[in-house]
DNA sequence: AAGAAAAACAACCGCGCTTCA
DNA sequence: CTGAAGCGCGGTTGTTTTTCT
């Protein structure tokens, strides 16, 4: 038998996701957990194949995702690892917490890319374009390298991104690409004096950098991002969660998700086998409240 | 103020990899 | 061992918003 479409793609709604599915979608995710993307939107009565539910789940409707631009010390090392590992934005994402390959991928697009470009940098090989900005009329391909060896030069490429990234030295082979950038484009700690908070604040999003993230969920790790971002910002809840206000998300089953015996939605959970309470350190016993007022967490 | 163009964001599509029966 | 099923990734497209003329 042949293989199954992921989705009978008649009847299935596409297009921007509405509150009310974020809703739906959220208040099921969150009390049952997912067995399997292909049942979910049936089970939580949606129009949307199972493909789309993962996509609008891992993208926006994660808890522990942050939202706004990313900071510049999050650029660097998005860069950074960029030169290192392509277009590989998952394994970028990674060392991002709460960032998404998806988010850093239009980013990547729309700001990174221009902005390499305006710097005279091949966005794609991290090499000092031929002309200066000064404008090329027809985009120049520079002479030395195809598009084949692009991705194909990891040495090459690092050393460049040594210089791009100022005497950074975030050579060094491309099978243990994860060092390096954090020792050379690490954004400074922060200061003490805010260390504590950091690893409720910002731990919240850092610790919780998703499913497989390979970062450490220590505070110390989340140097990678977290100092650059406010913790306000960062503790922030993705726009669809507190859309749905307070009431929404216990209605949702939201009130349930946070107790301090953190049993909540268990089973297959999809951040990675992890209990997703375990991912909040600041949000249950008695660590971040939310601001109905503010509509955030504190 | 209106229209056009550009930029930014969100979502979809198809392929490849992994898992499991 | 083989093939189906599911998932994740990267590329691309569509839509909305912002800026410019």
């Amino acid at each position: 038998m042949g293989r199954q479409p992921c989705c009978d793609k008649v009847g299935m709604k596409k297009g921007p996701w509405t509150a009310e599915e974020d809703q739906k979608l959220v208040g099921f995710l969150l009390t049952h957990g997912h067995c399997c993307w292909r049942v979910v939107p049936k089970l939580a009565g949606l129009l949307r194949c199972g493909k789309s539910c993962r996509l609008r789940w891992t993208n926006y409707l994660r808890p522990d995702l942050k939202r706004g631009l990313l900071s510049d010390d999050e650029e660097r090392l998005v860069i950074d690892l960029h030169a290192q590992l392509g277009n590989r934005w998952s394994k970028i994402a990674a060392q991002l917490p709460g960032r998404t390959d998806n988010e850093i991928k239009n980013h990547w697009n729309t700001h990174i890319r221009k902005k390499l470009l305006r710097m005279g940098i091949d966005p794609v090989t991290h090499l000092p374009l031929q002309e200066p900005p000064a404008p090329p009329p027809p985009p120049p391909p520079p002479p030395e390298q195809e598009p084949d060896d692009q991705e194909e030069e990891p040495q090459q490429q690092e050393q460049q991104a040594g210089k791009l990234m100022q005497e950074g030295g975030a050579g060094e082979d491309d099978v243990a690409p994860m060092v390096q950038p954090h020792e050379t484009i690490m954004a400074p700690p922060p200061p003490p004096t805010t260390a504590a908070s950091n690893c409720g604040s910002a731990a919240v999003s850092s610790a919780s950098a998703g499913s497989a993230s390979v970062v450490s969920p220590s505070c110390s790790s989340s140097s990678a991002s977290a100092p650059a971002v406010t913790g306000v910002e960062a503790t922030e809840w993705p726009e669809p969660v507190y859309l749905f206000g307070m009431d929404g998300i216990m209605d949702a089953g939201w009130a349930g998700l946070f107790p301090s015996t953190g049993a909540g939605a268990g089973g297959c959970f999809g951040l990675g086998g992890v209990d997703p309470f375990d991912q909040y350190p600041g949000v249950g016993v008695g660590g971040a409240g939310f601001d109905q007022d503010d509509g955030h967490w504190m």
